[in-house]
DNA sequence: CAAACAGTTGAACAACCGTTCAACCGAAGG
DNA sequence: CCTTCGGTTGAACGGTTGTTCAACTGTTTG
């Protein structure tokens, strides 16, 4: 995706015939700073470990250890990508004692998988 | 994601604190295949350059070219990302003389993609 | 204070992904 | 038929991404 100015939209042979599709088309785009942060956004649930740590977090808090242990994968890993859940606010998180306890940051997060879900048994 | 039976779930040292709480997140975890599906379903709207095209499939019914113009990309480039919407049936497409006319597969696109645009703006 | 446990971090590696490039196919028009 | 235009395809490349490994922090316990 390359940010062009879109004043001057060279296209097909025959201008007039799509000329008008171009331009609604055109109107309608957001501009690419949205469609990255859209793109962003999806990338976050572009990853089955981090869906099956969300998945696990909607069911109850749980410590590092007890996520590794679910979805049968090392700790590390597991820290490796709740930081990146961490650093878009997707889960929140507290010391308790020797462990550190993770859950959903809000019920936004559900809605989100709960509509994927609904939708991929279209 | 390693595919794990959870026939036995080892944990954390102190298991009767963890147990109920590991019992009741592994019950409400999907099927390890469910969460690939619906990991491969963000992962294509998980990049900038097939939103845009989508996007600009929302506005009208355009030609390859017409996409490569309104995104400043390449034919080759938006043809290839057309192929991976296609496959996943996300777009319908005719030829039309020349032309390969592109549209959206139907309004379930539409619907996902105003969704992730209002919780963008949470 | 030392050992043990829970968790984090950074580097390294492999796998994956998107764009480019060049070659190709298909339809239209001279 | 040959050329041109629109579009597709496969290989190659460069960048990104997820896991592993080892080293490290922090907390509890003996």
């Amino acid at each position: 995706m390359k940010d062009i100015s879109c004043a001057e939209i060279p296209s097909c042979s025959d201008h007039e015939i799509h000329y008008t599709a171009i331009k609604r088309a055109g109107e309608r785009m957001p501009i690419p700073e949205v469609l990255y942060d859209l793109s962003d956004f999806f990338k976050i649930f572009g990853d089955s470990t981090r869906l099956g740590i969300l998945f696990a977090l909607d069911g109850a808090e749980l410590c590092v250890c007890d996520i590794a242990s679910l979805l049968g994968m090392t700790k590390s890993a597991v820290s490796h990508q709740l930081k990146i859940l961490r650093q878009n606010d997707l889960v929140r998180y507290r010391r308790e004692g020797k462990n550190v306890i993770y859950s959903l940051a809000d019920d936004h997060v559900r809605t989100i998988i709960e509509f994927a879900l609904d939708h991929i048994n279209e």
